[in-house]
DNA sequence: GTAGGGTTAG
């Protein structure tokens, strides 16, 4: 039992974010439980530290039953309340949770701060709607309330990742123009952003420029550009600063970790993946969802489903909860080991689970049934697909190759360009070198044409 | 109390 003595309200306010922070929500109930029977009163404060730690830890749901115990005893939500279960929703990608939040703070009385629009900004580019942020920033512009340094990284920082890159590039130089000065966060969110989409040299000179304004790269940095150079298939590059990292004392982060880790998996270099977590393990790191997926991952490539099974199980014994990533890992692993059957099951559970998007897993699943030539059992699951991407097409477009079904093959290849997705130089060649053993020649003219005008 | 680095598929 936690026994604390407070003489004031912001005393035992202290106390509980203490608690909080270190997710010790019971404790902090507990404080709260005590002040309360020494006659010390809880304010909007106290409720609203617990209420972002629910929501962070536990739910949303969570975050709510706070808010009606708040209202219960009579404390009126401020902006702040609203505040954490806006960005509550959005973490947990209900759009329109969060719109209907915004809305009801308005109706309450309650003025949004610059918080709550950056909140929303950052909510909408979320669940990519860039128009829509786009909206609230120049609402901002030309209303009262100013813009701040956060304003801008959000901005920045949806605009990449919503495939504005240059936009977002622009709006980094205008940042002088409104008064403020990129920071090294500022740099670290437009790098991510610039080696997301490939633009390595841009990249590679806003490094330089970053170095010439003084900054010194943080874990951050180091981390956003390894990950850049894997991307960009530098390797001797990114395992320089991987090395660079350790010898100027940065101390190796979970992150690191997890990007050398999955770099080395996508290389196929498991005897060196497993060396690396043994270095993890050691330095006893607490590990979260992110680095028992890449654990559950590398144990599943190399097919010791014991092992995976063993962590999946860890996982949720540290009172963790699996996520999109968990599944979609555990369903290509069963696939890769030929375990179709056992993959379609996995795949019917993460349907009821009712996460944002199973695109992956499917066209992981999509992708084993083509390889093992269930080609009907294929085009069923193809055609019952809601979303598709470049990667469906290309499994569909090789399996139908593969056993000679060319004609449906080009169909949905041009259906994918017209769409505007990628496709691959090897589907194109598959179709291709298909016609030309068929001799169909007028047919090879007729797709080139009909490849070049989409 | 907001944002920024790590994990999945062809």
């Amino acid at each position: 039992m936690v026994r604390r003595y407070f003489s004031s309200t912001n005393s035992m306010n202290i106390c509980i974010a203490s608690f909080c922070r270190a997710k010790e929500l019971l404790k902090a109930e507990a404080v709260l439980v005590d002040g309360i029977k020494l006659g010390v009163v809880p304010d909007v404060v106290t409720y609203n530290t617990l209420i972002d730690a629910y929501c962070r830890f536990v739910s949303l749901d969570a975050g709510f039953s706070v808010m009606h115990r708040m209202e219960e005893a009579r404390i009126v939500p401020n902006v702040v309340t609203y505040n954490s279960l806006i960005a509550a929703a959005t973490r947990y990608r209900l759009l329109s949770q969060s719109i209907d939040l915004f809305d009801e703070m308005l109706c309450r009385g309650v003025s949004p701060d610059i918080w709550s629009y950056n909140t929303l900004i950052h909510c909408f580019f979320r669940n990519g709607r860039p128009n829509e942020a786009y909206n609230v920033f120049r609402n901002i512009i030309l209303g009262e309330t100013m813009p701040d340094v956060a304003t801008y990284n959000i901005m920045i920082n949806g605009l990449c990742k919503n495939g504005y890159v240059d936009n977002g590039i622009m709006m980094f130089r205008n940042l002088k123009r409104h008064g403020f000065v990129p920071g090294l966060d500022t740099y670290n969110i437009l790098l991510d952003g610039l080696y997301k989409w490939r633009r390595w040299g841009t990249a590679k000179r806003l490094l330089l420029e970053m170095g010439q304004s003084g900054y010194v790269p943080n874990s951050i940095t180091y981390t956003t550009v390894m990950k850049g150079c894997f991307m960009c298939r530098k390797y001797e590059d990114a395992f320089d600063i991987f090395n660079e990292m350790k010898s100027r004392g940065y101390a190796f982060d979970s992150f690191a970790y997890c990007t050398v880790i999955g770099a080395l998996l996508k290389l196929s270099n498991v005897e060196d993946a497993y060396k690396c977590m043994n270095h993890m393990v050691k330095t006893g790191m607490e590990l979260d969802v992110v680095a028992y997926n890449t654990l559950i991952n590398l144990f599943c490539k190399s097919l010791n489903f014991e092992e995976a099974y063993r962590m999946l199980d860890e996982l949720e014994s540290q009172g963790l909860e699996c996520d999109v990533y968990t599944h979609t890992i555990l369903v290509d692993g069963l696939c890769k080991a030929g375990d179709i059957k056992g993959a379609e099951r996995h795949l019917r559970k993460m349907d009821m689970m009712g996460f944002f998007s199973t695109l992956v897993a499917y066209n992981c699943f999509l992708d084993a049934l083509c390889k093992t030539g269930w080609i009907e059992h294929a085009l069923h699951v193809f055609n019952s697909m809601k979303e598709k991407d470049g990667f469906t097409y290309s499994s569909m477009v090789q399996g139908l190759c593969r056993v000679g079904r060319f004609r449906l093959a080009s169909k949905l290849l041009l259906k994918c360009v017209s769409h505007g997705m990628p496709i691959l130089a090897a589907d194109k060649r598959a179709i291709l070198s298909a016609y030309h053993s068929s001799g169909f020649k007028s047919e090879i003219k007729a797709f080139r044409s009909k490849l070049r005008v989409p």
